[in-house]
DNA sequence: TGCACAATTAACCAAATGGTTAAATAAAGT
DNA sequence: ACTTTATTTAACCATTTGGTTAATTGTGCA
């Protein structure tokens, strides 16, 4: 790949907070490119067009959604230190990328084709973990249900008081966002205890 | 209130599926114009503004995803029984009007002041949940933890499968969203037996 | 019937918006 | 130094968009 100049970098940070405040429509080329300090057309030198500008922003944002589960688990791995890498990792990140999981939720939902492509190039492949979870299940380590469902659990409650969380954080925490955080930060721990049971002991 | 004359009906019924689909940026008043069978003048003669109209659209989806909690425990409920109704309740809710859970998430999230406005105006209370669910842990019934995040892993588990639908639907279930749908369906069972080990029997 | 008022429409408007262009400036190569 | 190429800018353009208006049609009622 071409190395990137100092203008395109510049442009895609300024594109990527317009674009995850305002989503593609609402996004527009004149506040990217006051934000990034250069003039409008260089938007369109650079990337041609909204749409263009806007697939980069999307396919960088994906990237860094999904890989971090897949990459848990390479070898066989246990599923308690599997648990607490997924849940950690993905805590982590939205953490500091707050606006990722709505970004992602808001757009495939506005434009499920884009995704299409995407998962088509990208080659990702979810099911590698499902396998994973349905192995732990027949030796009995896990307990028994339909691992896609129980991996979809573990996703809806990693990302979804991340994609709620203005929502959440009025309802639920008076507004204090900083409480929220709080709660949102200690539950790398509190959830590997919320799905503590699913676990089964062998009695040593 | 002032009855609300057919034409006005319908035009909150196009502008409800066109606000939902495209968000309140990308949705285009000729767009509702167009689904309701009239002249685009006639929005603004019933209701002035493209902001004030999308305004009676949140209000009610709104209106429509908070209270199926709230009147689930009028009375000092069973924990299993406020579980059923609970989940039960919202997947019927969802399953009917899929568009509800990504709607809200995307709007609150690009204009949190509107729900600001809205919470203050309609007296919401979560808080009561919570109340509830602390005082049945107080009790024994529940295992213990932060009655917030246990309320806050329920929402989570309800409604994240129907945000991220698309997604899901995609990367797990192959595009297949009949197979997901069926899932989405069971989900009233299955995840009270997920919840079960929360919920301490007393050895009767 | 005719009058007042509500509902509806076609035509129009100003502002915003994505995108283009031609000229200017900076860098790089010779 | 000179030429070529890449980068940057200001001005401009066509289209879209939310919104308005003035005229038309429909409705209830005195």
């Amino acid at each position: 790949m071409v190395l990137k100049s100092d203008t395109e970098k510049i442009i895609l940070e300024a594109a990527r907070e317009v674009f995850s405040e305002k989503g593609l429509a609402g996004a527009r080329m004149q506040e990217i490119a006051d934000r990034a300090n250069i003039n409008k057309a260089m938007l369109h030198y650079y990337f041609r067009s909204k749409e263009k500008l806007f697939d980069e922003i999307f396919k960088a944002a994906f990237a860094e959604f999904w890989p971090e589960v897949q990459y848990s688990l390479l070898a066989s791995l246990d599923i308690e230190i599997f648990l607490e890498r997924v849940l950690s990792s993905y805590i982590d990140l939205f953490m500091n990328k707050p606006y990722l999981p709505i970004f992602i939720l808001s757009e495939v939902n506005r434009d499920p084709d884009r995704l299409e492509k995407l998962i088509k190039e990208s080659g990702v492949n979810p099911i590698a973990i499902v396998n994973y979870l349905n192995k732990q299940m027949e030796q009995g380590i896990l307990k028994k249900m339909n691992p896609k469902e129980l991996l979809l659990n573990i996703i809806s409650l990693s990302i979804f008081p991340f994609a709620g969380r203005p929502l959440i954080s009025r309802m639920l925490f008076d507004g204090d966002d900083d409480d929220f955080k709080n709660v949102l930060q200690s539950r790398k721990q509190t959830l590997i205890d919320f799905l503590q049971p699913l676990i089964i002991k062998n009695k040593a």
